[in-house]
RNA sequence: GGUUCUGUAGCUCAGUUGGUAGAGCACGGCACUGAAAAUGCCGGUGUCGCCAGUUCAAUUCUGGCCGGAACCA
């Protein structure tokens, strides 16, 4: 099986870093695992590297999109999986670095995306409950797994049924078997730094000129429905480009939701991924561990 | 110094006609196959300022003490 490493980790922890490090110590190239970061003019709020540190090694996925086209975690598969085989080809060894979670799983374990066509109806004309009792009909498999207030994913659901006239629980088809050999470092440390570390990032941010970012991307015409701008550290400004809150207001939302999304990547990687965990300090020691992995 | 108000969760506060308490925020946990930095779900936070009195029972009533606020002097 190919060799991939993997440096994820709840944001703010420094995957950029150990990520560079050790692609210029191990002869590797980066493949960014980040929805956002495939965004070109989102680098302020994304956290991006910038182009010195971009340049210092191969970096793929990042910049590849304008702000206001789609991405999917399939976009990801496809092109994570080609430029791993591509990387491996050169002799070199292909790092993930990234924080979404979805995006590396679907990557290194054999999820299955079935052609699709045309994008999903929002169906505004169905209640929660609606749809939920419509799959009860068409595919009360999937309902096992999805709560009957989560409207995205009985949209998802139903949507699938009704395009493809299968139940979308038949296109769960995977059994979670690793197509690689992947060595998947975690980045951790405790949880009040990090919230501290996250909260002096968002001023840093700010004092880099977030808010003249984004009011430069609204005046080329991205909105605020765009899914760049779902993001955390932009979807926060639409109420103070509409001035309905203060810029100080919007930082501290931006703090708070990085707060949670914290704790939502910890759940992913404790229960999805296969974490060898480690403190950022820690390089000489995940080299090691990286090493000793290679020669197996 | 006097008068009035006030002290309940980490914070802001609600409440109990006496049967040891609840919201929001914060915090913790969880789910996850096409928006995932997304979308949802669950959770408890506690010497109810301290000491005494009345009472079967006090966070609740009474008294004292301590802290805070406002006004008066």
């Amino acid at each position: 099986m190919q060799k991939v490493l993997v440096i994820s980790g709840p944001t703010a922890t420094g995957k950029s870093d150990l990520a560079r490090y050790l692609a210029k110590e191990l002869n590797g190239e980066i493949i960014s695992g980040d929805s956002i970061q495939v965004y070109r003019g989102l680098d302020i709020g994304s956290a991006k590297e910038t182009e010195a540190e971009q340049a210092e090694v191969p970096h793929h996925l990042i910049d590849i999109l304008d702000p206001q086209q789609r991405y999917s975690v399939k976009d990801f598969q496809l092109q994570s999986r080609r430029l791993i085989a591509e990387i491996s080809a050169r002799g070199r060894l292909p790092i993930i670095a990234g924080g979404t979670g979805l995006y590396i799983r679907a990557c290194l374990y054999d999820y299955v995306f079935e052609e699709e066509e045309g994008e999903d109806d929002p169906c505004p004309a169905l209640s929660n409950q609606e749809l939920y009792q419509r799959l009860q009909e068409l595919d009360p498999r999937a309902l096992e797994k999805i709560h009957p207030n989560n409207r995205k994913r009985l949209l998802r659901a139903y949507n699938v049924c009704q395009k493809s006239g299968m139940p979308f629980s038949a296109n769960d088809k995977a059994k979670g078997e690793p197509l690689y050999d992947a060595l998947i470092i975690g980045l951790t440390m405790e949880r009040e730094e990090l919230y501290a570390r996250i909260d002096r990032r968002v001023e840093a941010m700010a004092a880099a000129g977030l808010r003249e970012e984004i009011a430069g991307l609204l005046q080329q015409g991205v909105d605020f429905s765009c899914q760049s701008m779902q993001g955390i550290g932009y979807k926060e400004y639409k109420e103070y480009f509409s001035g309905e809150k203060s810029e100080e207001e919007c930082l501290q939302l931006i703090k708070s939701h990085t707060h949670h999304f914290v704790k939502r990547q910890y759940t992913w990687f404790r229960h999805q991924l296969n974490v060898s965990w480690h403190e950022p300090q820690e390089r000489e020691k995940i080299r090691q561990e990286v090493e000793t992995w290679l020669k197996n």
